[in-house]
DNA sequence: TAAATCTCTATTGACTCACTAGACATTAAT
DNA sequence: ATTAATGTCTAGTGAGTCAATAGAGATTTA
């Protein structure tokens, strides 16, 4: 039960096959974990944010300065697109862009579209709202008063924080 | 990528072996969603918090009344003896009761025992800290300050809550 | 027309999830 | 001592997910 990346070094289990090829050698479980995917999109978004709004940004070049496997990138970008978090254009000097100024793309915007929705539950989803099956009293239920503010408290912050704001403190601890 | 249980009814894929068997006959995705174990085990110490403290309670009665399937709580509750959080008596007139009183038994510990640390990568966990392999700078690192505003967000309300404060908010929604 | 780019679908191997099965150990009543 | 009732433990299973990889197709510009 014990998560695998919570045993120490010398017990840990040999690594997936995408650990092993990908630049995170690390095994992840955890509830709460973020998919490989969702890291790999902020990693590419801010990139792009730095980037800035001129030129579109080659999906290689976007792939080499993210570290981000380049097939699987296209993918991810390809999403981001669907949901109008990037832009891109095609053919010869083609490339992606944000779709939107960087202070308008959350980090919750960016990981309901890899990973889906905060909640804990369906029935605490304000996204994607679904009645639990076995539950008989939804006012009542002691489990899912705690679950809403448990999503409650992570979206306010995820909402909250944007590829913008991110950026800037993260220049600002560099030059401290 | 959009998770099926977001989907409308009519576009919906089917169902899991294990929903349609389940009393849950829904599929869930999302990245933060609570694994059928821990929902399980949140009804299951409910009803073994309410029973209370005077005598054990067979694993039988609690599945029936937790409305869990019997062989799954017994390993649930095996995992939650080991942890601490019930203990147990065996043979004869056996079974499981509370290790600790209620109030002193938090959703974030059920939640770590059933499916592992709170937060969104190992570079924020209080619990199972690893960093991640690509990072050259956790100071300023501008994803992982996000990630650790939302783990501590998500951390403080589920350690703050318990079986006791559930239990009584429930049932003050009741008498309402 | 060719070259460079993004777009889309399919496939893969390792793993996880939600169980299920069944043998075993312990205790209390007879 | 035996038996019946309980908890303990290990292993297995089928469907599904994750993190890619492969390769053909569409679009645009030179």
């Amino acid at each position: 039960m014990v998560p695998k990346w919570s045993q120490n070094a010398t017990t840990q289990a040999k690594l997936t096959p995408a650990a092993q090829k990908s630049i995170y050698p690390m095994e992840f479980t955890g509830f709460a974990m973020l998919s490989q995917k969702a890291r790999y999109a902020m990693h590419a978004l801010l990139v792009l944010a730095e980037h800035g709004s001129g030129e579109p940004m080659m999906i290689a070049d976007v792939a080499e300065r993210a570290r981000v496997p380049r097939k699987f990138l296209e993918q991810i970008l390809l999403e981001m697109k669907k949901s109008g978090i990037v832009k891109s254009l095609r053919g010869r000097a083609g490339g992606y862009l944000l779709g939107r100024p960087a202070s308008k793309i959350s980090f919750a915007e960016i990981i309901r579209v890899t990973d889906g929705p905060l909640a804990l539950s369906p029935c605490v989803s304000v996204t994607a709202y679904q009645k639990c099956a076995d539950c008989t009293d939804e006012k009542t239920c002691a489990i899912r008063k705690v679950l809403l503010a448990a999503r409650d408290a992570t979206a306010d912050v995820l909402e909250s924080r944007t590829l913008a704001s991110a950026l800037a403190s993260s220049r600002r601890a560099r030059a401290a």
